[in-house]
DNA sequence: GGGCTGGCTGGGAGCGCTCCCGAACAGTCG
DNA sequence: CGACTGTTCGGGAGCGCTCCCAGCCAGCCC
């Protein structure tokens, strides 16, 4: 009737207030929690809101809190890494898990290519989200910087490659090093003696990291340490193929690889097969990442798991915890891996 | 030095206004790309933006405009299904890849359980997205019909199961019961005559039409339809090994199976060699998803490829172009499959 | 009884932006 | 030369909210 009400229609604060018969300060703290409210005030607040079926305005509530009650999950990767099996899922859900508890929104933000990553860095840096969760794994990546530059709270999925200025961001990543530790000594302790493998790509920690575990459990096993036994793929299948014939025209007589992947593995897997190899009689392999792939190559692949959800959940407590409390708190959080036993070693 | 500055220190659509001697309105008209600006204004406006770093305040903006130039991938989902490679990475990434050319953010939303589920529409209708991808699969979701009578744009991933009232939400589906029919027009072809089928679960759109399919070319083909045939799973792998196990004490002379995904098509193929079936030999079984595993099980899967991305991509151009244009107009995709033929048959 | 607490409350100010109206200034035509 | 059109521009109003301050009303003590 009157020319107050609003074309969209939904109900603002005022029309609560006055429903209620309240002041918009009175709404405000009951919205808000604010214990300085009378319980009269409160009940007939309460009911003017579910009367109206209110629901506060996030732009404007943001617009004079500064805060935004979102956080970004940037993935900011040129290649299919990220998405691999179970990796992405895993991530997202842990994070959603834990998120779904907080007031907090989640934006997703991919960043491919080098103009998708400025505009990406553009928005974060301009504000208008709290705090960031950034999957990232090659080295060179400027954003954890950029970002720890404008005292964004930012967690960072996988521990950043050597000095980043990332000192100030706290991060999650899972035991790499143990991880391949384990999967080596477990061949070590299967009698192989001639133990290659095929590393990730060397400018992503989690290569360099399986890299330096399988170094560690030779050593450890006594077990001599040849340059010819390692080559690098890039995570993805057909480079494990690739780099399994390398390892096999330099070292015919090797009797066990480590892979620092799933997908590189079935590579190598279908590989040796066609060179005559059996496996895990002639040639031992073991993965990483216990993907589904896994349970599903011939023969099942003895693999390392990561704990990806859990690692997700992670993520998401830190970063609410420096949101919530001292900006400058940094943290690390180094998962267990442990090594799940199939039939290819 | 004067008392103007804000603590935060970002510069504001004033302070660039003042640094380049203009009005807030024309740096309003030039940030939002009017037109009506003459090129000097625009220069030194654009000079100041520059210099000052400026970044517009999306929640000032949406406060006024009453959009908020985001958008929701609500995951409605109490169960793994969508997280089944490669479909969730596929569709997030066809969505963004879309939506980074457009002004558009994905906020991404997992509503797993009954709780999680209200908090969602709640956020959603409560406003502040400006549409909806929608990633459900079961039927009784209320929140299309939620959706629809709030009038957001929304798109779904799959076709609704029946009558919702999702008369008035777009879609975005692949076309499953010709790719069902592609699969057991293969067996037939193959001179199988006795084609079983392990169905997916019949509360979801995807099961009940690859079911379709099945039986329409089971017609075609001038086959039987024999309801022992019929086995429903519920796409995961154990479902698969179980509804194989039934299918062969019932009818133990089947040669052919049609699985209507590649993890039950996994499960099915284990049992299947356990009972000493030889595939295809003795049993030719096809799948359904192109997934990941369909190339690393013995033997490898043929199998049904649904073009995931592309999927995603038509999603958001579909919720683009609603948000644009007139938001009654209702479309519809169907996306081909095609069948990707590897050992299996 | 006067002054003081202290809990509640209302409402002004202002967050940073867009929208829109009217002013200012050419340029054009009769 | 005056009236008129069209283009460009400035700035007031207001989006819905929180913050904060002043005001109010008990209740209490000296």
């Amino acid at each position: 009737m009157t020319s107050h009400r609003r074309s969209s229609g939904r109900p603002t604060l005022d029309e609560v207030a006055a429903r209620a018969g309240v002041g918009r300060g009175t709404v405000s703290r009951v919205v808000n929690g604010s214990p300085q409210v009378s319980a009269e005030a409160r009940a007939a607040v309460e009911k003017a809101i579910a009367e109206l079926g209110y629901v506060p305005n996030r732009a404007a509530r943001a617009l004079v809190t500064q805060r935004t009650d979102a956080v970004a999950l940037v993935v900011s990767e040129p290649d299919d890494r990220v998405f691999g099996e179970p990796f992405f899922a895993g991530i997202v859900r842990g994070i959603s898990a834990v998120l779904n508890e907080s007031p907090l929104h989640l934006w997703l933000a991919m960043a491919s290519s080098t103009a998708e990553r400025r505009r990406v860095e553009h928005h974060l840096t301009g504000q208008h989200v709290d705090g960031v969760l950034l999957l990232s794994g090659h080295g060179g990546d400027t954003l954890p910087d950029l970002l720890a530059e404008r005292g964004l709270p930012t967690v960072l999925g996988g521990r950043p490659l050597a000095s980043n200025a990332a000192g100030s961001a706290s991060f999650v990543d899972v035991d790499n090093v143990g991880g391949a530790r384990l999967a080596v000594s477990h061949l070590a302790a299967l009698g192989r003696r001639t133990i290659a493998t095929i590393a990730g790509p060397l400018d992503m920690r989690a290569g360099v990291d399986r890299l330096t575990g399988y170094r560690e459990a030779l050593r450890a096993a006594n077990l001599p340490g040849d340059d010819r036994l390692v080559v690098a793929g890039d995570f993805g299948e057909e480079s494990g193929a690739r780099a399994m014939g390398t390892l096999l025209d330099r070292v015919p007589d090797l009797d066990a690889v480590f892979v620092a992947s799933d997908l590189m593995a079935a590579g190598a897997l279908r590989v040796l097969r066609s060179r005559g190899r059996r496996v895990p009689q002639d040639v031992a392999v073991v993965g990483f990442d216990d993907s589904t792939v896994a349970r599903h190559t011939d023969p099942p692949l003895t693999t390392v798991h990561q704990p990806v959800e859990e690692m997700g959940r992670r993520m998401a407590r830190l970063l609410l915890a420096r949101i919530a409390g001292d900006p400058d708190a940094r943290s690390e959080v180094v998962l267990d891996t442990h090594l799940v036993v199939r039939a290819s070693a």
